[in-house]
DNA sequence: CGCCTTTGACCTGCGC
DNA sequence: GCGCAGGTCAAAGGCG
């Protein structure tokens, strides 16, 4: 399988020029404070630690991160799409906003910077939920000469047939883009929920098709709704299940079986592959994220693989 | 009827 | 300044 390899020359998104892609490919670093608990980069490889599609609020919960907090330190460089010879090399997991020229020190304000890729782009606030003065945007983002923090995001690579993959909340459709040198499109997704502003991309790639990558963008500010009615948790509550394949630290465990668990709940029906990749800033250690995620699954719920049951 | 998807148009930022 | 590409809007239509 592709995922095992790890360097990063098998990855589809690594050696290609997915253009449209270079804010998430080229530019993702993904960096972890000094703070984040639990995490022995020492004794743990970052596989332990991030398995499928989970959306911001997971990823940061689960990291015991906080994206608007100083805890978090981020990452996408405001140059690196400028210095686009670069190397490019990182995709996976992107965290986005941030002004990461001190990112070595924690330092990270909450960063009311852009992801300067093309962060800025619309700045406005959704309008489906202010509508009524749509109008008078023009003048409005006229004299809004201040640009606005663009939500942290995360990206995530899935190999799927499916391209809008469950992860528990529910999401709407507001838009669909052609992707340049692609065939596939981009799709764009936002959450239903009131006041809830996340949103997410959906593309799939080029050079392998059964790759899809989920862009979340934004922190829920809602319970996920396939808690209410998920039961997995309960397959998930054993510890020694989950520790024969993990090696969370304890209280990540916690946090990440809690705060997963929608995702797979969701998930674990199709046929789900994910493969992340990460790093972080210079100065800090360094990881690359490359997990079997459907292994992952199947060391779980075997049952959800009956073909795998019985190694 | 409400929710969702589709889709063309529009807006904006960026590179040249 | 222009063109391109990404991102969003919103009308129209479909579906349960």
């Amino acid at each position: 399988m592709a995922n095992e390899n790890n360097n990063n020359n098998n990855n589809p998104f690594y050696n290609n020029n997915h253009h449209d892609d270079d804010e998430l490919i080229n530019h993702t670093n993904f960096s972890f404070s000094q703070n984040f608990q639990g995490f022995d980069p020492s004794h743990t490889s970052f596989n332990d630690y991030l398995h499928g599609s989970m959306d911001y609020n997971t990823l940061s919960k689960a990291f015991d991160l906080s994206c608007s907090s100083p805890e978090v330190i981020s990452s996408i460089d405001d140059n690196t799409k400028k210095s686009s010879g670069g190397d490019s090399s990182l995709l996976g997991i992107s965290e986005t906003p941030n002004s990461s020229e001190s990112s070595s020190s924690n330092e990270a304000e909450p960063v009311v910077e852009e992801d300067s890729t093309k962060s800025n782009k619309k700045d406005k606030q959704p309008k489906g939920f202010q509508d009524g003065d749509e109008k008078s945007k023009k003048g409005e983002k006229a004299k809004k000469k201040e640009k606005k923090a663009r939500e942290p995001r995360f990206a995530f690579l899935t190999k799927s047939e499916i391209d809008h993959l469950e992860d528990g909340y529910r999401w709407r459709k507001y838009g669909q883009k052609a992707v340049k040198n692609s065939p596939y499109p981009r799709s764009y997704y936002r959450c239903t929920s009131q006041k809830c502003i996340v949103k997410k991309r959906v593309e799939r790639s080029y050079q392998d098709p059964s790759i899809v990558m989920t862009t979340y963008e934004g922190q829920h500010n809602h319970h996920c709704p396939a808690t209410l009615r998920g039961n997995a948790s309960t397959m998930f509550s054993s510890p020694s299940l989950f520790a024969s394949s993990t090696s969370m630290a304890p209280n990540l465990h916690q946090d990440f079986l809690s705060q997963f668990l929608p995702t797979y709940t969701q998930s674990d029906q199709h046929f789900f592959h994910q493969q992340n990749l990460l790093q972080t800033q210079p100065q800090q250690q360094q990881f690359q994220l490359h997990h079997d995620y459907n292994g992952l699954l199947q060391d779980l719920l075997p049952s959800t693989f009956p073909g795998k049951q019985d190694p």
